[in-house]
DNA sequence: GGATTTCTTGCATTCGAATGCATATTGTGC
DNA sequence: GCACAATATGCATTCGAATGCAAGAAATCC
């Protein structure tokens, strides 16, 4: 076999232009180029252009690693998000970006498969020097401590800890869940269930408690409580149990997100033989995409994504800018989204 | 107002600890403390002990963002994604983290609203010297033709450009409307439709020009096409659109994406009074979480999305370790997931 | 016009880890 | 125990941009 001849690569791949190269080319110092990009310098505007002109003629653009070593910001945060898998995850990512780009600020992204990976995801974050973070995640509180130690800024959304201070930003469960229990009740719904979230979810917690206090105060109590975990399956398999009890299946389930709802809602009906909202009352919580959706027009509880998203990104800028300022905890009113998933009366 | 005093920073903050931190507590060289956090380097094991010892003590850290500027590998990655609210994509996304995750490679997520936006998100990702990116948005080939000028390897994930070399992991869109169609034929469906996706989508135009194409093959011509967005509502529309044609609905109806067939079918349903299979069957594209829902079980496409990332990963990584090597185009073939929405027979 | 202030600019150093080269140390063979 | 090889280590430099300091240029004032 005759040896071939090995093409070069295609493009000699020339490594990217420095500002030592620009400078060299505009005859001046490198500082000089330094100072140009950056705004609110001590640039003579014939300095600048002459630069500019340069810059632009080799394609200059300044290396962010560089400058991150330097400066010590990196302008870079990481989002740790649990599940994208659940709906509502996706929008919040998406808003997330938009708005941290809008303020130069690039994302690092980690989802976790099991929370259990938090801590060796953290460890996959520090050695980039991240300027902050934002968890969707559950963190222990040794993991917040470790924060803090470091002087990393994190803001918790829709979760946070209990006796911790931390920034959090949330929507209002409490309030949410109250307004599907009394509405619910006001059209007539006497015979409650519940299908909360996993024991560890925060806010399926708070969903569920607040649903509950809120039933007894209204003089409902043993309440059955079925745990989901926030998947269609668990909706469908809640409803499964609930169906199975003694004295027939409740005429109202508080469900602790959409999701879940539009698997009960599904096995209700197709399963089991009920109508909604004539036999069984369902609710949600989130107002994802789909609980519009004509099948299930769900009632629900739609979180406040776009202003909850702003307020984590101004939150965790800010302890950016200011380091060591005080902890705070933006909670947000979810709005109700009336559909015809239940009979309703607000 | 008496003045108050402004209490310090909570925690010092102290600043990470450096290689030379920990080379000074064990007494050795920073070389040295560098060589023992690489390996494959020359290291005796009692040098290792005393630095990882010395290290763990003070809870060092590699610098990665001082890594990345010696060693011109920033361990980046940028994954750009068109739309997040289409369902189909956290998935992808999720995918894509956990196995760049696993070696050892970080995301930088970019969202574009607009597909307008890429010009200005490569902007934001030059300065930060990934090492590659993946793109499930579509760019021009001038776009394109900036990467190779630059070096930075690309691949494409479900899009390409005719004519043009890249890297791309895609699902045979031609195969699995090719079957779709089949098997809708098979059963008896003789009047035909088709919701396309956008015409700047090429695996939407794909997917409608192998149905057409097909159904020319089996004799079936005119076939209506009606454009959608990819979404719920544009599904919706299509229905309607479909209902008011001259000589009555079709009696099956290929959507180029899952929601787009769920939107359709809710509104056939729901609006129209026509039942699925019986009166019309549809069918969608993708295989997302709701396509199964009990509501809908719908007959699709299910994507690979394991394999499909897992390729997208390797594919990019191997261009990442060997400048230069030939574009890739790996096709995998979509699984026929057999629902209740279709009369159907394969 | 000369003295003084205000801008500009360049020089030299810094950020923190990696690495080629030279030297020191250890190990091997006889 | 000696010569030589193999391995370990340190020194000095590098990556590319930012910045304190000092010197030079321009603007201001009287």
């Amino acid at each position: 076999m005759g040896t071939r001849f090995q093409p070069k690569a295609a493009t000699p791949h020339a490594r990217p232009m420095t500002s030592y190269d620009v400078a060299h080319l505009a005859g001046v110092s490198q500082s000089a180029v330094s100072r140009c990009f950056k705004d609110g310098a001590s640039v003579s505007k014939k300095m600048r252009e002459r630069v500019m002109k340069a810059a632009a003629e080799v394609g200059y653009e300044p290396n962010a690693i560089a400058r991150s070593l330097i400066t010590r910001r990196s302008n870079l945060v990481a989002v740790l998000i649990s599940n994208l898998t659940n709906l509502y995850y996706p929008e919040v990512l998406a808003e997330l970006t938009a708005r941290f780009s809008a303020v130069g600020v690039r994302v690092l992204l980690f989802t976790l498969q099991r929370e259990a990976d938090a801590s060796n995801t953290l460890q996959l974050i520090w050695p980039y020097r991240v300027d902050g973070v934002i968890a969707a995640a559950e963190l222990s509180p040794d993991h917040v401590a470790e924060f803090s130690r470091r002087g990393v800024p994190l803001v918790f959304y829709n979760r946070y800890l209990n006796g911790v201070a931390v920034n959090s930003v949330c929507c209002d469960q409490e309030d949410g869940a109250r307004l599907l229990v009394d509405g619910l009740y006001a059209a007539g719904s006497r015979r409650f269930a519940i299908v909360a979230g996993p024991v560890d979810s925060i806010v399926g917690v708070e969903r569920k408690t607040a649903a509950l206090e809120q039933l007894e105060s209204l003089g409902i109590e043993d309440v059955p409580v079925i745990e989901g975990d926030y998947s269609y399956a668990s909706g469908v398999a809640a409803a499964a149990t609930l169906m199975a009890m003694d004295g027939g299946p409740p005429d109202a389930v508080v469900c602790a997100n959409d999701v879940m709802a539009i698997g009960a809602l599904d096995a209700f009906r197709t399963d089991h033989g009920l109508r909604a909202p004539e036999d069984i009352s369902i609710v949600g919580f989130d107002g994802v995409g789909p609980a519009s959706w004509r099948s299930y027009d769900l009632t629900t509880i739609r979180q406040p994504v776009r202003r909850m998203t702003d307020a984590a990104v101004s939150l965790l800028m800010s302890h950016i800018e200011e380091p060591g300022s005080a902890c705070e905890k933006r909670v947000f009113t979810g709005q109700l989204q009336s559909g015809s998933s239940a009979r309703f009366k607000s």
